[in-house]
DNA sequence: CGCGTTTGACCAGCGC
DNA sequence: GCGCTGGTCAAACGCG
């Protein structure tokens, strides 16, 4: 691929006889001469963004195949390795041992929220009003749990846990339990945090694989909760990839090509 | 004064 | 039964 996308710099020049023409043609080798050795450069930088690229693509792949594997094994609670809300019904088996509230079927969800790294605190704002009504260390985890309640809606049965990431104390691991009986506030939905990256995902590596972190405050978060994770993963990395071809005008053209062609 | 947070105590489930 | 752990309660406290 970043072989085709090299120029061949070399021309038949017919230098003339005359001096004027021979410092002509020398700057003219010259410039090519430049042309070319940054030809090379840009390839080479196209060939690493390329091994990049399909490096991630394997991950994806990898981390689909054992997503999937999960789903099959564990099909009551579900923690998407993308850190998208992946929900899953308790009640779609019959409880074999005493439930103490039979009727309830509580959903989880589990989000990865990365925050900046002075951001100590545990507040993950989402659009809804939270009650904190304890706070826990636990044992697998040094950084302490908070337990939160939807105080939005009288009788609204929605809790939350929020505690920072082993792997990376910058990612808040947000656990939802069961469902909003009301609406999100619009006006909280709207407000951007200080606290939280200005970019609504971001990668992140737990258990040595690539995570998807999503910022729930980003108003484009909502949306992109829904979204197919690999096809948000390829758009993403497809425009990374465009944007920085696009520094060079006269690459542009054939490696959008090269890599329109790499991606289908 | 009301509301939300903090924090130690308490309770239930689970494994040994 | 005992100890460990996660989850919840509720009194104390702080803030507007």
């Amino acid at each position: 691929m970043a072989e085709s996308a090299c120029l061949d710099t070399s021309l038949n020049l017919n230098l003339s006889p005359s001096r004027h023409m021979d410092v002509a043609a020398e700057m003219l080798v010259e410039e090519l001469h430049r042309l070319s050795s940054e030809n090379k450069k840009l390839s080479e930088r196209l060939s690493r963004m390329c091994e990049s690229y399909n490096a991630l693509q394997n991950h994806l792949r990898e981390l689909v195949l054992v997503d999937e594997r999960k789903r099959k094994a564990a099909p009551h609670h579900h923690e998407s390795v993308f850190g998208i809300r992946n929900e899953c019904s308790i009640s779609e088996e019959p409880c074999k041992k005493p439930c103490r509230e039979i009727t309830t079927t509580p959903k989880v969800s589990k989000y990865f929220v990365r925050t900046q790294q002075s951001d100590n605190s545990l507040y993950v704002k989402d659009g809804y009003q939270w009650r904190k009504y304890g706070q826990k260390v636990t044992r697998d985890n040094p950084s302490p749990r908070a337990y939160f309640r939807c105080s939005f809606a009288p009788g609204c049965p929605v809790k939350k846990k929020v505690q920072r990431s082993v792997q990376d104390p910058r990612v808040l691991v947000a656990t939802y339990e069961g469902e909003h009986n009301h609406s999100p506030r619009a006006e909280a939905a709207a407000v951007s945090s200080s606290s939280l990256s200005p970019l609504p995902i971001a990668m992140d590596r737990t258990a040595g694989l690539p995570t998807l972190t999503l910022d729930l405050v980003h108003p484009s978060s909502a949306g992109l909760l829904h979204q197919n994770a690999q096809n948000t993963i390829n758009h993403l990395l497809v425009q990374k990839m465009a944007s920085s071809l696009t520094r060079d005008p006269n690459f542009t053209a054939a490696l959008a090509t090269a890599i329109l062609d790499h991606t289908t």
